[in-house]
DNA sequence: TTTCAGTTAAGAAGGTTGTCTATTACAGTC
DNA sequence: GACTGTAATAGACAACCTTCTTAACTGAAA
């Protein structure tokens, strides 16, 4: 349906130029009057007027001057990102990894800390809290600063009633009020997101889906996980149980790969992927010593042989339900086996399947969680100094001296 | 990701403004210029303006006069609705349903055209002018007005390709270039959808689904089908097929319940209502007559026992994608067994998976298809109409003499 | 001397407030 | 029951505010 526009006044259209204006300088970056005016597609005086009204919010600041070619130097201004910054923060079993993010998206030191660090008893606002004042620390950042943090868990957080759900470890955790109860301890907004969700997010930003109409991502760990992105955004679903594909049935053909799985949870596990590695010799004490011992033998292309029809039996459901454009095979197991197993499920689909979905390994093999959480916060942290743009004084209003 | 929006001029204001009045109008009915500057937020003499503007554009016309307490008579201006109309159609096998829409959403009658009266060779342009021809001089509209029709299907049409899949019964309809074709035989353009997902979008606006997050609407009848309505938008997946989870494999499960079926789909066929209903003695020549049998019958709850935890199986790999707000079960089958099926699977959900989502009988039985292409015209025959708005002369420019 | 950054001035487009007139309904009043 | 004054409303008009634009101007750097 045509949603009926807000009908505008003279003041509707400065906010929506300052706005213009905010954003094309958080996206690229430095710029002076003229280049504003210029990219924004408004006369000079306007581009003057916006640079003039953000500077004195002191959302911008000026930032140098550009010399090039004859004429005057030009100002150059910038958006200022040391008033509101986030913090992005990957929690796996392992530890916890931290990151800065402010408005511009440039790149921060990352933060590991294992799990063992953390000294007694495992509490959620602590471990943050830690995290936080790590990130902030290699970033040279003041930790007041921080308005806003991500946070990257193995569960999801059901929408509607803030509970933690589908989660089996998360140490220390609250099970109920999770984000009400993290953002008062911290005194921040906290955004909880499932970790497949944010690859997903990182893989539609600047990975294997930034072209693609729909895609699904399937994270092949210790469990399986399944994200699903309709046109850049992220699908939840109602209880926040979007993508739990493991507790579906598994299919009467999948007897002929293993005849004792009853879920299609139990075609791919770090169990199935220890016997298909045993029955070459190869054996190993952790999932990743396991995975690189498989990628640097020889039998690898046997045993992704018989693990394709297995991921292939697992998005089946979703490519009937869904019909992304493209499947992701991402986690610990998608890449250590990349394109070669992608080809294969790719291969499989196409023969055993109504449909011929592109299969694809992924690009983001470094953090991807962490940066799937930096483009979340890029978001927030934009969208916070844009609504700012809002409520800036007219002309005429002074200054209460 | 803050979408930066276009810089605005003054003359964007217009543009935003009359898009608004117009709008206004066509929800409403029936306003005064008064009227129109409160409910827009206005003032009397933009609203005056705008309204000077849209009638100089022969968008809008007076249409009486508001004789509401004192004070002189206000004249009441409406859309003009005769300068472009659409015809929403049912194409099934049984026939051809159809009906004018125009951008108020008013009521026109319905027409039906059983297949047989179809002479010779079908062919599908010739079908859809016979319906077209038909809905207009039922309405007795102009058919030269049409300019847009909305097609409900038994398959769906590839959106990158223009090709018919997952059809198949449609006599007389080209494989390629579907709408392509359609749209140069008919001279108006052409929308053609999924029957199920025009079933969804009716239930979306004025059904079981209005208030939804997101819902899933299984379609029983010949054969299954599944519409994904997300925040108000129905999927159709990247090649159009989206839902079609007839062609999961069946899961381990489902042994219990029928130990042929290998597919989804053999879950819940007119065979199984047939084998159902045959075991408490009850027989019919078509589905619709069996249906009807069915529930006047006291064996009819015993039946639907036997039904549900098929139906339930069926709709749990989407539960576990996609997670919906809520299921509404639509199609013959939904239609006849209403709120008496509705609760056996949502009760058999709730125990026999990990999601307890509600399971809703359908509120739009009556030419349900037809009633979801109805609100797909109405938005498109409007688009139309407010894109008009964006070209709408300015104060200064006189008319050529 | 040319080129370009930045400013200033005049004015066009759109919207607002406030006022004024004409018109009608309602309420008294004869 | 007819007449008249009053209140409320529709519609128009005038004066003014805000925002953007065009065009000219100033001054600095190559």
């Amino acid at each position: 349906m045509p949603r009926t526009s807000r009908p505008g006044t003279p003041a509707l259209l400065r906010v929506l130029n300052d706005r213009t204006a905010l954003g094309l300088l958080l996206e690229n970056g430095p710029m002076t009057r003229n280049e504003l005016a210029r990219l924004s597609g408004l006369s000079k005086p306007t581009a003057a007027e916006m640079i003039r009204r953000l500077e004195e919010a002191e959302l911008i600041e000026v930032s140098g001057e550009s010399s090039s070619g004859r004429g005057p130097a030009a100002v150059l201004y910038s958006v200022l990102t040391d008033r509101a910054i986030g913090v992005a923060i990957d929690v796996q079993p392992l530890g916890i990894t931290s990151t800065v993010v402010d408005a511009t998206g440039a790149a921060h030191p990352v933060v590991f800390e294992a799990a063992e660090e953390a000294p007694g008893e495992r509490d959620a606002a602590t471990d943050l809290a830690r995290a936080i004042d790590a990130a902030c620390a290699a970033a040279s950042r003041d930790p007041e600063t921080v308005t806003v943090v991500c946070v990257g868990i193995q569960g999801s957080v059901e929408p509607r009633t803030d509970d933690l759900v589908f989660t089996d470890e998360l140490p220390g955790w609250p099970r109920h009020e999770v984000t009400e109860t993290l953002a008062k301890a911290l005194g921040v907004e906290v955004l909880v997101e499932n970790d497949a969700n944010l690859v997903a997010i990182a893989e539609r930003r600047e990975g294997a889906g930034v072209d693609a109409s729909t895609f699904a991502l399937l994270w092949m760990g210790n469990g399986l996980g399944l994200a699903l992105d309709f046109g850049g955004t992220v699908h939840h679903g109602a209880a926040g149980g979007a993508g739990e594909i493991g507790y579906i049935g598994a299919p009467i053909d999948a007897v002929d790969y293993d005849p004792e799985a009853r879920l299609i949870d139990d075609l791919v596990t770090t169990r199935t992927i220890e016997r298909l590695a045993g029955r070459h010799g190869i054996e190993a004490e952790t999932l990743a010593d396991l995975l690189e011992a498989i990628s640097a033998d020889p039998a690898r292309l046997a045993i992704l042989d018989e693990l394709a029809p297995r991921v292939g039996l697992v998005v089946m459901p979703a490519l009937a339900v869904v019909d992304p454009e493209r499947i992701i095979l991402h986690g610990p197991i998608g890449i250590a086996f990349g394109a070669e197993l992608a080809g294969r499920v790719e291969a499989w689909l196409a023969e055993h399947s109504r449909w011929s979905t592109p299969v694809l390994n992924p690009t983001i093999t470094q953090t991807p969680v962490l940066h799937g959480a930096r483009h979340v916060l890029i978001d927030a942290v934009r969208q916070a100094l844009v609504e700012a743009v809002a409520h800036l004084p007219s002309v005429g209003d002074d200054p209460p001296e």
